[in-house]
DNA sequence: ATGTGACTAGGAGTCCGTT
DNA sequence: AAACGGACTCCTAGTCACA
């Protein structure tokens, strides 16, 4: 399902963030996006378009390759 | 810039697909998507959202970090 | 410092067609 | 087979007040 999917990514947007040290406010503000939409996406609630992928991928210090290298729980058949 | 981003993906994706030698159509077909909006990618006109993306992938037999790792020109800074 | 619901504008994504 | 356009629906980007 694309909810598992999305929840997935959010997780490992969050480790990340988490690894940094920095609050959602210090990431949004490194990115330019709003924090309560990083609480979003970090909840899973944000289906993420491409450019939003790299912003944050730059502002975690990783590439947009490995922001999706993470696995989810395949409830897809 | 952000289009440079987005022209980047739609070659990355135009030379896997062109590897399956299959058609924008039947790529379309596969992952459930429209064919002009295949078109529309390929040519780095949409800002694909993380779902598409995934799908994007599967239907072209690699992976959704796979189909992020291209270069493309930093014109940007 | 974060979660959450609601909101508007604009873009994602579809469907019709022509070149 | 693919580029491109118009018109359409629905969702995402981005922001707000508040829990």
């Amino acid at each position: 399902m694309n909810e598992e999917l999305l929840i997935g990514f959010g997780q490992h947007v969050r480790t990340l963030r988490q690894k940094l040290e920095i609050s959602q406010e210090e990431l949004a503000a490194n990115c330019g996006l709003d924090r309560t939409y990083i609480s979003g996406i970090e909840r899973g609630k944000r289906n993420v378009s491409l450019i939003n992928i790299f912003r944050l991928a730059e502002a975690l210090g990783s590439t947009p390759s490995a922001l999706l290298d993470f696995s989810f729980g395949v409830t897809n058949e």
